[in-house]
DNA sequence: CGCGACGTTGATTTGCCTCAACGATTGTGG
DNA sequence: CCACAATCGTTGAGGCAAATCAACGTCGCG
């Protein structure tokens, strides 16, 4: 399985054949089945994680009792909704399970940093990724604060097709900040026109 | 104007004379009256600032004619509203103004990565508060896709007590994508209690 | 087979928006 | 310096979008 995050990182960047023995020397695969969880609410977490095969979601459970969904993380993508945690040491209030079977690689905290210290190319890499998905989460309160539902789930499915097709509905509304029976009567309308 | 950001640093990190006198060699200061633009929507950020004094606002106008409040910049804040452009060196969405006459500091985006590039211990500064706001972000989008209209003001105002005594309330309202007269609403509810 | 997850539909309620009007304050140009 | 305009906050009336509560069909799985 590191040859999936291996072949993603030499799409993006150039690495000498020492650099990735390097990586991969501090990488772990983890195995998820459906549902299980890789990070519990009220655990630390320390490590930076990329998923290589599957499908995973970041969710927290609100004062009511409802599961709101902060983020997917499909294959090829970094879970972003440990950063919180990561960053602080403190328990995390979020989340993160398998949505399908998965594989995870993850690398400790600071043999991450020990990588983005030693491989400029990297550091800077993912740097630019950060700043990405600062951008993403600035774009996604525009489209909150601005859109109605209907507007945010077109949006949504325009955006991210592949995540549509793939996780149940009630996902994607728990992610939109909608009911179920919303998104449902929403989807009954678009399909009449 | 240019010690108060020094001041700003110095409390941060340790930086030598040479590397002080280095940012403030690409340091510029600008000045804006109260309502005046630092950046309009469609023109290309490409500037990293700082609010050295006053306050500012990002917003944009949403398809109905609205504005909408992306975020306030106090004093002794890095405005972060700009970032999609400067990164994309495409022309924003995002309109900057003063709420207060301000002096804000600005680093072109060239000279502030040299900066970086020269100055390991300002590099990693800033690579945390990226991740500090990074993780502020995500906080919002949770309070957002959670909270009712009421628990987000009153959410708001605990959480910053010093922007909340500062700027209008229909600017509140804004920020939080719900409209004035029914901030105004709450607020009387409020004080019932 | 039976149970739970998922999606849908109906009835009802409600939180918030919109439109409109009005004082209070601030600012400004003649 | 006063008059008038603009900004700000508030209040009322009415309407609508979305939540809630409830029930039901379908499918896949243990």
């Amino acid at each position: 399985m590191f040859d999936v995050f291996q072949k993603y990182l030499e799409e993006k960047i150039k690495l000498t054949e020492q650099n990735l023995e390097l990586i991969q020397s501090v990488s772990v695969i983890k195995k998820l089945r459906k549902h299980q969880y890789l990070l519990q609410a009220d655990d630390v977490w320390q490590y930076n994680s990329f998923v290589c095969k599957g499908f995973v979601r970041t969710y927290y459970v609100d004062n009511k009792g409802q599961e709101r969904i902060l983020n997917f993380s499909p294959e090829n993508y970094w879970i972003c909704g440990d950063k919180a945690s990561l960053a602080s040491k403190k328990p995390s209030k979020y989340n993160i399970d398998a949505i399908d079977a998965s594989e995870i690689l993850l690398i400790r905290k600071t043999d991450f940093e020990m990588l983005c210290k030693k491989i400029p190319v990297l550091n800077d890499f993912i740097n630019s990724i950060s700043q990405e998905n600062f951008i993403a989460m600035q774009e996604r309160i525009c489209v909150n604060i601005t859109f109605t539902a209907e507007e945010q789930y077109t949006n949504f499915i325009q955006k991210f097709p592949a995540i549509a097709n793939r996780v149940p509905k009630h996902m994607i509304a728990s992610y939109l900040g909608i009911s179920a029976e919303t998104l449902s009567r929403l989807r009954k309308q678009a399909t009449k026109k």
